[in-house]
RNA sequence: GGUGCUAUCGUCUAGUGGCCUAGGACAACGGCCUCUCACGCCGUAAACCCCGGUUCGAGUCCGGGUAGCACUACCA
């Protein structure tokens, strides 16, 4: 009998949710949808130091944006205050019966795990203090502690029971150590990577629970989550592999072993240049986002940009994300989410990491953008025509610009530039155009042409490409001379789309009005 | 340093011993379309890390190198 899948998505709350995290909650959902099992989430926050303000909200209104959904733990409720720009206002509920979901909220359940561990001799407690291992460190070479140096160490191990209880009772500071048995093979099994083998020599007795602000560390707590919840499958990044051992080892401890968790680490992101993983630098240096959301961290006071703020689009993202590390049965690239969730598999996941293609992400996005409509992108377009002092447009001439443009960007602020000259007349002309389109003639030609379109019978394309196109060729002008001239009359520069789209926007008056000014500036 | 993971076009990748003259996509380049700029379409160039071994046959299996990455905290 196949147990529930139950996959978890488990971040720390300690800034913005990088882009990698988002492909491991992508992957983690995916496989949650196509079992037909569970996606939960959980916030990881053991280290009270590290507590960065406004980041779980972050998490989940990230997750939330982008159509990761979550069936029990934390996540966005649905309302207004959602997706508010600049300021997070969401509102966070928690479904299910394995909570609190918040790890710093689960003090007294790690308590019972911990003293478990100790009854069993599979932890002690160290008093060790920090500054004493780095003394520890520098003095001693690759120093670890663990079975070769544990009894040198000040713990419960190496000092008597009556001591150690003295000190703990009066308040001394403490950790609990787990104790690692020396030199054995641990087997990890993982979904990705097949049989890794680690000998326990080189684990150290990881602490796993600290007395100084009373929470268990990742090892620890991730663990005994895992365990009550019922996660089945551990689908995390490559950088856990090394310590899944230990993880292997702590559901032995509890005698857990039955119903570990299955484990899939995944590669890593990569920087699209040099090595290394991807980071918020790289990012910064190359110019694009390695975050979903934008972020301002009020702890060290930096602003992160972000994907949904750069002009993504959520469906764009997911794609783009879905295909670094893993590739469907086919060629398909572009998928939906549905498609995603039916044809998604751990073992097409690559073994090696990936390196980021930001150029790749903007072709995404350029696809899909195609697919919304043209009211649709109106809207979000609005927004950026505000920036350009264009307050209260036509909605339905802005979408019908739109349409006339859409296709040559890969982001909404482009469609700016693209359609800026049917907003704006413009008030100077590109040197490059009219050096190579206005010609000595082109001035007569355009009185000659603003005198057929005064007396054209009807406005519309078809009428004014028979009348132009046979003026031009009764006086052997050259097409391309005379439409290339009055096209800097209309948009300023030789580009932009078919001239008579842009003469049915603007509309009889105004495109006289352009040829005018043209006339009279050059 | 130690341990582990990984290794196909510039990048993401397909490839599970003969279907590979190594396929697709992004980017690049060229052409077509055309009143311009784009889009689009068509095409070109571009890779099996190295050395051994197994095999009739290896990108694919094995060994050894090399390289890259990750981990090596009272962080996750």
């Amino acid at each position: 009998m196949e147990r529930r899948v139950r996959v978890r998505f488990a971040p720390s709350p300690t800034g913005a949710l990088h882009i990698g995290g988002v492909r491991t909650a992508l992957y983690n959902y995916l496989f949650a949808r196509q079992h037909g099992g569970d996606m939960l989430l959980r916030i990881e926050d053991t280290d009270s130091t590290r507590f960065v303000p406004g980041a779980e909200e972050y998490i989940l209104e990230a997750l939330d944006w982008l159509g990761i959904g979550i069936d029990e733990g934390l996540r966005a409720a649905k309302g207004e205050g959602l997706k508010v720009k600049g300021e997070r206002k969401i509102e966070i509920e928690a479904i299910g019966e394995h909570g609190p979901y918040r790890q710093s909220e689960r003090r007294e359940i790690y308590h019972k795990y911990v003293k478990q561990l100790l009854d069993s001799g599979h932890a002690y407690v160290a008093f060790d203090t920090p500054e004493e291992l780095e003394a520890k460190r520098a003095q001693i070479p690759n120093f670890q502690y663990d079975a070769r140096t544990r009894m040198e160490m000040r713990n419960s191990l190496t000092m008597p029971a009556e001591e150690v209880k003295r000190l703990v009772n009066g308040g001394e500071k403490y950790v609990v150590r787990f104790k690692v048995e020396p030199n054995e093979d641990v087997h990890v099994h993982d979904l990705i990577r097949g049989e890794v083998v680690i000998n326990s020599n080189i684990l150290d007795d990881k602490v796993l629970y600290k007395s100084a602000d009373d929470l268990p560390t990742y090892h620890l707590a991730n663990i005994v989550d895992d365990h009550l919840m019922e996660i089945s499958h551990v689908i995390r990044g490559e950088e856990w592999l090394p310590s899944a051992p230990l993880h292997v080892l702590l559901y032995r401890a509890f005698g857990w072993q039955d119903t570990m968790p299955e484990f899939a680490h995944l590669p890593l992101l990569l920087k699209p240049d040099g090595n290394g993983k991807l980071s918020k630098r790289d990012g910064d240096r190359l110019g694009f986002p390695v975050f979903p959301l934008e972020f301002h961290n009020e702890k060290d006071g930096t602003v992160s940009s972000g994907y949904r703020e750069s002009g993504y689009l959520p469906e764009a993202v997911i794609n783009f994300l879905a295909l670094l590390g893993w590739h469907g049965s086919g060629d398909q690239e572009l998928y939906t989410m549905e498609e995603l969730i039916k044809d998604f598999s751990l073992d097409r996941v690559s073994k090696s990491g990936a390196k980021f293609d930001y150029e790749k992400g903007k072709w995404f996005n350029h696809q899909y953008l195609q697919q919304r409509s043209d009211e649709e992108l109106a809207q979000m377009f609005l927004p950026v025509l505000k920036e350009h002092g264009i307050e209260n447009p036509d909605l339905a001439l802005v979408a019908k610009v739109i349409g006339l443009t859409k296709d040559r960007v890969n982001f909404v602020p482009e469609l700016w530039e693209q359609t800026n000259y049917f907003f704006v007349a413009p008030t100077e002309y590109d040197e490059k155009s009219l050096a190579k389109r206005w010609k000595e003639d082109s001035p007569r030609h355009m009185k000659e042409l603003l005198e057929i379109l005064e007396n054209v019978p009807t406005w519309d394309a078809e009428t004014l490409d028979g009348i132009v196109m046979g003026w031009i060729a009764e006086k052997e002008y050259g097409v391309g001379i005379v439409m290339n001239a009055f096209r800097i009359c209309l948009v300023g520069a030789a580009r932009g789309v078919h001239i008579w789209a842009i003469t049915d926007v603007l509309g009889k008056e105004e495109t006289l009005k352009r040829v005018k000014d043209a006339l009279a500036r050059l």
